[in-house]
DNA sequence: ACATAATGCAACCATGGAGTTGCACTCGGT
DNA sequence: ACCGAGTGCAACTCCATGGTTGCATTATGT
């Protein structure tokens, strides 16, 4: 992508490079059966706790994880209403293609 | 058996990169609308009909798109159905972890 | 108060993928 | 038979990003 500055990429693409990445949705996986920190995430990991808090970081920033101070720990849940939404979105948004494109087809074939 | 929620080689990742890029995103817009050849799309997009080509050829890989010989040209065309097939198992995935972890939460906070 | 576990920040490397140009091939219509 | 539109393949550049290591900082529990 050679956009130069202002590359504001759509908020809708955002969340797909979010979970396009397979550490980062396996990371996410593991969120959505019980909350954890940067820290405990890379103990069961084999990556570096660094790359985990960037993942995270990545994640907070479209929302598909909360995080909340415990100690002197941050313990970070997977937001699965959050991605939900975004399930549902893409729904209606398929459903809108095939119904278009059955409705051209169809008018192309109806002149007989 | 492609369900258990942990295998690894993701197929769901490999849809999300597909639709992580901008680009990318907005030629499956375009062909939402109506079926179009890479040749068409590059004459509407301001990328080369090359770099159409690459984008179709991921997204059919992961069925995102259909194609049809007409002529000599290769007509594709946005496979709705498949996006929306992601998007409520994106949504159900979603739904499971708010479920759960709710549920622990609970737990948490009842022998009180 | 102090040792330690946790997070935060920065510089750096390496890979992949988006985009390009150039050229070869293949049909289809007149 | 031919010209040209449409496609396919390949080599190359460039940069965004996932990953690393090292160090600074914060703050908790005893």
């Amino acid at each position: 992508m050679q956009h130069t500055e202002s590359d504001q990429a759509s908020e809708t693409t955002r969340v797909f490079a979010a979970l396009a990445d397979e550490t980062r949705w396996r990371i996410l996986q593991r969120l959505g059966r019980s909350p954890a920190s940067a820290s405990g995430l890379a103990s069961e990991f084999t990556v570096s706790r660094q790359a985990i808090a960037k993942h995270l970081a990545v994640l907070e920033a479209c929302e598909l994880v909360t995080s909340e101070r415990v100690g002197r720990e941050l313990r970070f849940s997977a937001a699965g209403s959050r991605l939900s939404a975004v399930g549902r979105a893409l729904d209606a948004v398929g459903s809108g293609w095939d119904r278009r494109l059955a409705a051209i087809k169809e008018a192309a074939e109806r002149p007989r």
